[in-house]
DNA sequence: GTACAAAGTTAGATTAATCTAACAAATTTA
DNA sequence: TAAATTTGTTAGATTAATCTAACTTTGTAC
């Protein structure tokens, strides 16, 4: 049995390896707001229960069977937004914190009563994918922004980072899931990104932004 | 902020105060099953927060906060058990185990939601009566079983006792909240009943049943 | 290639909730 | 009422998750 902290844990390591960048003591602690000594020790016990590989001071990377496990987590906190969204007439920005707290409920017949009520959705509203029940992704074949060339057209297809900040930056530049990105120039030495939004708007993406839009 | 584990005794002291019982740390320990020095420490720091009045080797009383409190978790609980039942098609049987962990949750809106949709009923699934949102039971007129006489028709309105295999009996005769039931004769001597269900069935509850079988 | 800064680790403390073992009070029984 | 039993309490250990302070390793800058 997994206790909340770990399931938090998990998932938390699962949305940085999205990043494609290594996993760091530093990065998880920033992640979920705490030290790096309580990262360290629930490294080691991640480890111990063969969830991640964590050699002193290296990059930690999940198993399968922690991957596995996250992408669970992941599935029931999707599903219950989408929940408390389509079913419970709650606001997008107002689910966030309840799902957080449902996720770890502990009854396959709450999320699978929810999966059907939804009838078994492969999207939520942020247009991110939602793991099958044995932590499959479904196809989808978005990558970020950041790997784009020169010159490509895409369309938005999701966003890795959920800070309020940066959702509510997005919206005021009216980009939403499936906006047109067109990438105009890259300037090399910090990798940041000139594009054009939606055939019009001109602006400019950092690094960080970049590596935060998922697009296909 | 209380914690989930000061909830769960806050509840469980609740109901042992139903009984007209003195309220005893052995008692407590049985009905969460752990040990009697754990109850003792909570005691103290419940006490401590003034949810309950505790001076050693007397009985335990809830203050009016303390109820209060109880009432509060006592009405998520109840709540979630009626959403889990009507809104999303889960048995009654399996509710009770996913309200405990549900009831926990920290959000008004949630629990307001829920209680919108259901219409802001009075009574749960076991027609217990549910608190509202000051901790006030509604007027509740409902008597066991057993203390009707010979002849009466009556409707189900409740169940004390919760035991899966007890429900489990009650769903397989079709008798649910609102059903019918006369009382066709009394057997004297082990004091069961000859009964009338729904107008049609005709069966026999023994007086243990019958205790459990709450009427209006 | 030192030297300094950043990141990571260890040791040891803290808090909440639990336990066992030993002791003390209250209650029942003879 | 004295002994035996039950109930309640204390002291101290344990586990999970966190922290601070001190130390070590790694990486960067000059």
């Amino acid at each position: 049995m997994m206790t909340w902290t770990e399931e938090n844990y998990l998932k938390a390591l699962h949305r940085l390896s999205l990043a494609n960048e290594p996993i760091t003591v530093k990065r998880i602690a920033g992640l979920l707001d705490i030290k790096m000594p309580s990262v360290n020790s629930m490294a080691k016990n991640l480890a111990k229960k063969k969830l991640i590989r964590y050699e002193k001071y290296k990059a930690i990377e999940l198993t399968d069977k922690g991957r596995k496990q996250a992408l669970l987590i992941l599935r029931k906190h999707r599903l219950t937004e989408l929940f408390l969204k389509n079913v419970m007439g709650l606001g997008w920005e107002e689910v966030h914190d309840i799902a957080e707290q449902v996720e770890h409920i502990q009854s396959d017949r709450f999320f699978t009563r929810i999966d059907e009520m939804l009838g078994h959705p492969k999207f939520d509203p942020h247009g991110e994918p939602i793991p099958d029940t044995n932590g499959k992704l479904p196809a989808y074949k978005a990558f970020p922004l950041f790997e784009c060339e020169e010159g490509k057209k895409c369309k938005l297809s999701g966003v890795l980072d959920h800070e309020v900040s940066f959702l509510t930056y997005l919206n005021s530049i009216g980009l939403t899931l499936g906006s047109a990105i067109e990438v105009m120039a890259i300037r090399t030495f910090d990798s940041s990104m000139e594009v054009k939004l939606n055939g019009s708007t001109l602006t400019v993406f950092s690094e960080t932004a970049c590596r935060n839009l998922l697009v296909s």
